[in-house]
DNA sequence: CCTTGACCTAAAGTTAGGTTTAGAAATTAC
DNA sequence: GTAATTTCTAAACCTAACTTTAGGTCAAGG
């Protein structure tokens, strides 16, 4: 025995560089599955490392961690995931990213029309524009301009 | 008289679409100054309706208030900034805006490399390069890969 | 003059994404 | 068989960027 009977949070924590911790909350928020060995204790497969692997790039690409557990749902849950699966998953990172780089690039074309015409001043300028404030996706409960103000 | 004692923070606020607890909030994080009536309520000049404009739209471009604050500590302080000096310090933005653009394209291009081989694994993707991990600008303290793991 | 609405301060609460701590139980190492 | 590691859970703490709340003051209208 003991040819596989998966793998501790402590060395899934080593081969992917995530904290203990971290890896412990993202079984929290629903990201990653393990099951308990018959002492109570968690126990991963060594696809988990692929896919917490995955968790990591796409929060560099600035997925919150519901986005990712939801792109991650695409996966197949009855057996592991083939690099095919892995490819298509990545696919839908693409996307986000082309997106997120759009939305930046018409920014900074807005900021270059400001920037010539001096104005900075908020009905006239084009930074107001409602769509691109929607999606700004900065840190934190920011109350974005468009919700509802203080009462 | 009365022809110009300056604005009200509920002013200001409607002018803006800022919360007013917002507009506080940024003047304890130095991000703007009024002065004090006699009975000690706070005043606004008119130029600081396109000062909270400008934080609003560096904001979106990702920086945190203590980078726009020093941004806007580029403005002079003696007299209200011209055009010219809000052209001066928007250029500065328009180079952070590019930087992130930057860095955005070349996660990209890493992403189709890694969607390419379908490795995704750790040691060989190249979106485990240190120099992009490093510079993540994502929300909150995040325990960034780099940095002491746990214990 | 008095009421209503705007404003004041200080402190606590909120969200995301985690980390830290405390005390206990399971594993591993010798 | 016991000591040293790991792991377990639950709860508290952390940052950024604000909002909410509580209790009181200021200003404007009638």
């Amino acid at each position: 025995m003991a040819v596989s009977e998966g793998l501790t949070i402590g060395v899934l924590a080593r081969r992917t560089g995530l904290a203990v911790s971290a890896i412990r909350y993202y079984e929290a928020q629903g990201l990653i599955s393990p099951w308990r060995n018959p002492g109570g204790q968690r126990r991963y497969q060594r696809a988990d490392i692929r896919r917490l692997s995955f968790v990591m790039i796409a929060q560099q690409f600035g997925l919150t961690l519901p986005e990712i557990r939801e792109v991650l749902s695409g996966l197949p849950g009855n057996r592991t995931p083939t690099p095919q699966d892995w490819k298509a998953i990545s696919m839908q990172l693409r996307a986000h990213l082309d997106q997120r780089i759009d939305t930046l690039m018409r920014l900074r074309d807005n900021l270059d029309g400001c920037i010539g015409c001096g104005c900075l001043s908020l009905p006239k300028c084009a930074l107001y524009n409602p769509d691109d404030r929607a999606k700004s996706h900065g840190s934190g409960p920011r109350y974005l301009m468009g919700d509802a103000p203080e009462a």
